[in-house]
DNA sequence: ATTCCAACCTGATAGC
DNA sequence: TGCTATCAGGTTGGAA
């Protein structure tokens, strides 16, 4: 679910339900691939803490606490960040909403997927995280500790520039899409923003990254900003899963071009848009408009 | 060094 | 209605 603009406003939202607030207990569900950090350590090292910072690397959230230690998130494909007082059908299963009533289906309630609960010292609302899929990864780094998932990112996406990519680009074979979406090269590029910044330059998916030419790198790396910028400006892109901290939709996914769009009319040209698959990712482009 | 691809997990939906 | 196949916004790690 989230790319760099999803948690970016995530990121800003939830910001004043983190700084300044004193964790006083935490639940989390039993042991699971979503942990990286076992549960009752986790518990442990956030009880008692109070959050300092909230920052972003990539699709990286990271709480930086009095101690020094750092807790850090990451939500997969279908991991939700939201206040206990989120209202939003997203952040309950169909099945589950169809069995109650309108009334109830407005309160949330945590449920099997909800795998986090951030409780505080004070009366203000929970922090909760839920992830259906648990593709989302936990964990908690004591002061100064590394972890090779920061460490091997490559610059933010929002700051990248056409000669960076550029000289990543030089000698490689995979096609440019895998490459914009290699997180040690563009931090926090996600499918749907590849497919959108490739579509707006008008550079096909599929042509091999050592034959994108300077001057269209330069040109890739501008709309990759301004798409990415535009997306935080719209709160992000609801598609499936993503709501913000308070349950309300995004409001890219009004403006994608071609990004799940298979079978209809280009916006720009009118042909058929198609969808391959290019790196186990679903792939969008305009065979007329992308060269 | 680079590229490919199975695996992690659950739910929604399209198609028959 | 029900069953089956396909699809989903991500990342890792190991094989080729």
């Amino acid at each position: 679910m989230p790319e760099l603009p999803e948690v970016e406003v995530t990121r800003r939202r939830i910001e004043p339900l983190l700084v300044g607030r004193r964790i006083r207990k935490v639940h989390t569900t039993e042991p699971s691939y979503l942990f990286i950090t076992p549960p009752n350590q986790l518990r442990r090292s956030l009880s008692g803490r109070t959050v300092g910072a909230l920052a972003r690397r990539g699709k990286y959230l990271i709480a930086v606490l009095d101690d020094g230690s750092r807790f850090v998130v990451h939500r997969g494909m279908t991991g939700q960040l939201f206040s206990e007082s989120a209202v939003s059908p997203r952040l309950m299963s169909s099945t589950a909403r169809s069995a109650l009533s309108p009334e109830a289906q407005q309160r949330f309630r945590p449920d099997a997927h909800t795998h986090l609960r951030i409780c505080f010292e004070d009366a203000g609302p929970e922090v909760l995280l839920r992830d259906v899929r648990k593709f989302g990864k936990l964990m908690w780094l004591r002061a100064g500790e590394e972890h090779p998932r920061l460490d091997r990112l490559g610059i933010d996406a929002l700051e990248i520039g056409g000669e960076v990519l550029f000289a990543a680009g030089r000698k490689r074979k995979t096609a440019i899409k895998n490459l914009l979406l290699d997180q040690s090269v563009l931090a926090g590029m996600g499918n749907i923003y590849a497919d959108e910044a490739l579509f707006l330059t008008g550079v096909r998916p599929t042509r091999a990254a050592g034959r994108v030419t300077r001057r269209e790198c330069d040109r890739l790396a501008q709309t990759i900003r301004q798409v990415l910028g535009r997306s935080i400006e719209t709160g992000g892109a609801s598609i499936r899963d993503y709501v913000t901290p308070d349950g309300s939709d995004g409001g890219y996914q009004f403006e994608r071009w071609v990004y799940a769009r298979k079978g209809e009319p280009c916006g720009q040209c009118g042909e058929t848009i198609r969808r391959i698959v290019l790196g186990q990712r679903g792939t969008h482009y305009c065979p007329s408009c992308q060269k």
